[in-house]
DNA sequence: AAACTATATTGACAATCATCAATATAGTGC
DNA sequence: GCACTATATTGATGATTGTCAATATAGTTT
């Protein structure tokens, strides 16, 4: 008899409703870690850079950009600064231009990170 | 003799100041494409959600992600709303409650498209 | 039917962000 | 030094976004 309770009861139990949850594989520390990747790479024109950094190492000037893609001078610089900050790009100066270059183990670490976490996800 | 030219006068003949860009391996359409992916990955709360979908397969119900996490229902329904529109997860009713599953071919044909744009980036 | 419950939606608000114009910085060449 | 060039920074602006309170919807139980 009587061992029927209510949703309300079994939460203030400290119950859930529909399941035990396992144990979580991704706490909120590493949720924002990798979020921060993420947020870096969810951009049109960052991904753009990247790929042309990726397909002229080591010989690509600001202009170069500047004539690659539709945003001026500024945004671009704009971009090439957060992707500094994180580690994931590298400045040259050499005389009046700026040659970027991908920062390979930044990279390669960030990439790490997110495919280990979509691995888990579903294997 | 006047071999010289002017960092201007190459611009103006759409040159580059730097490199000679190679073909480009992202256009702007899947640079589009691809950042809509990433910016539904980018946030911790959906990145915790989908963990804990993952981890308990077909279990899953609004009020365990809310005994889960430290945002109130209606942002976890928003959140919700965002990956089911994207196609990642799936709603199944049963009675009362929201069951909610990640869509496995949805969810790996956007991880194949980030792996491979990753995986271009730096070979 | 009436009370209750789980989830979704709407509207508002604060914070973040991408973009550009204007300006600053620093190197080059006359 | 002076004119010029490439890049960085600052400040402003419009758009997007995460969050919540309030409300709506729909299923359940008595």
């Amino acid at each position: 008899m009587g061992a029927t309770t209510t949703q309300a009861q079994r939460r203030m139990l400290g119950e859930r409703c529909c399941v035990e949850p396992e144990a979580r594989r991704l706490g909120p520390s590493q949720a924002d870690r990798l979020s921060e990747d993420l947020k870096l790479l969810a951009d049109p024109v960052r991904l753009q850079i990247l790929d042309i950094l990726a397909a002229n190492p080591g010989q690509v000037c600001v202009c170069d950009l500047e004539a690659a893609l539709p945003i001026l001078q500024p945004t671009i610089s704009h971009h090439l600064g957060l992707l500094r900050r994180a580690g994931w790009v590298s400045v040259e100066r050499k005389g009046l231009w700026a040659h970027y270059t991908i920062n390979r183990p930044a990279f390669e670490a960030g990439r790490e990170r997110l495919r280990a976490f979509l691995e888990v996800i579903l294997p």
